[in-house]
DNA sequence: CGGGATCCAATTTGATACTG
DNA sequence: CAGTATCAAATTGGATCCCG
């Protein structure tokens, strides 16, 4: 996930953070655009995140049932994650004042947006990720043979 | 990246490796092939190589010309990166036995198959990353603010 | 209830040096 | 040339405890 805190402007400018993309874009410099969301859609919860708050039929969900429906993510990493897409407009967090307060989240049409690319990715990895794994077990399987192939004395 | 030889059988009997997925293929159990998928592509430098082989006009590329058009990566990065892309099937490897040796890589069918979701990816990367971007500072500018209030004695 | 603050373990990446 | 091996640094994720 991008640095929580690390991002902070030095204090006294305001951060312009314009760093004149390098090159073209491409995706081995860190200011270009696909490698930002690589990074953001790569982190563990942000895409599981996004496909819960998108495939509700209530547009709202509370902290508490985002996490049930997340079996898995501890409150630490759900709040981050939420607050990291709320960093990045993805996400909308509203508090109800009440007491025990309320939160609710729901996607920014941003934030909806991303979920057709990554329903893209979804659909590939459906098809095809049975083979890949296939094929991993299978190279697994010729190295522990040609590591025991070189034991022998 | 999945682990690199943490995933060996153990010796003695082969690997079934159909671990019953649990659930449904939801996105938080690590069977999940979009779990998995998500893993690869996550990782700091997988995109970019499925993506200089997919882009350039001959369809093999040897090592040294694969770093050379990756600017920043090291030859362990990338040695690591295209093993994994090998086991995966996603990557062929054919060796001249030459000397000095030469090695070409080249995308497999399915290899070039996912270049179709990333690029889908990518045209969202830029279309909508530089909003992000700027959400992502004024919220940084927000915290900063908010914090030097809470500072005042 | 909805987090924030800490501490810690595991992974990932990078720099460097060595080799067939 | 095309790697492998090793070590150190940086990130990330998770477990806990605490608080309004």
């Amino acid at each position: 996930m991008a640095g929580e805190e690390s991002t902070l402007a030095p204090p006294g400018h305001l951060a312009v953070t314009t760093p004149a993309r390098s090159l073209r874009g491409d995706l081995f410099d860190p200011s270009c655009p696909t490698r930002q969301l690589l990074d953001r859609v790569g982190s563990k919860w942000t895409s599981m995140v996004v496909k819960v708050l998108s495939s509700t039929g209530v547009d709202e969900v509370r902290f508490a049932e985002l996490k049930r429906r997340m079996p898995g993510i501890s409150q630490k990493m759900l709040a981050q994650t939420l607050r990291s897409l709320e960093r990045d407009s993805l996400v909308e967090r509203r508090v109800e004042a009440t007491s025990p307060p309320r939160v609710h989240y729901r996607l920014t049409t941003l934030g909806a947006s991303l979920d057709e690319p990554l329903a893209v990715l979804r659909e590939w990895a459906e098809l095809h990720m049975y083979e890949v794994e296939q094929a991993g077990s299978a190279w697994d399987n010729r190295v522990a043979h040609t590591q025991l192939l070189s034991e022998q004395p």
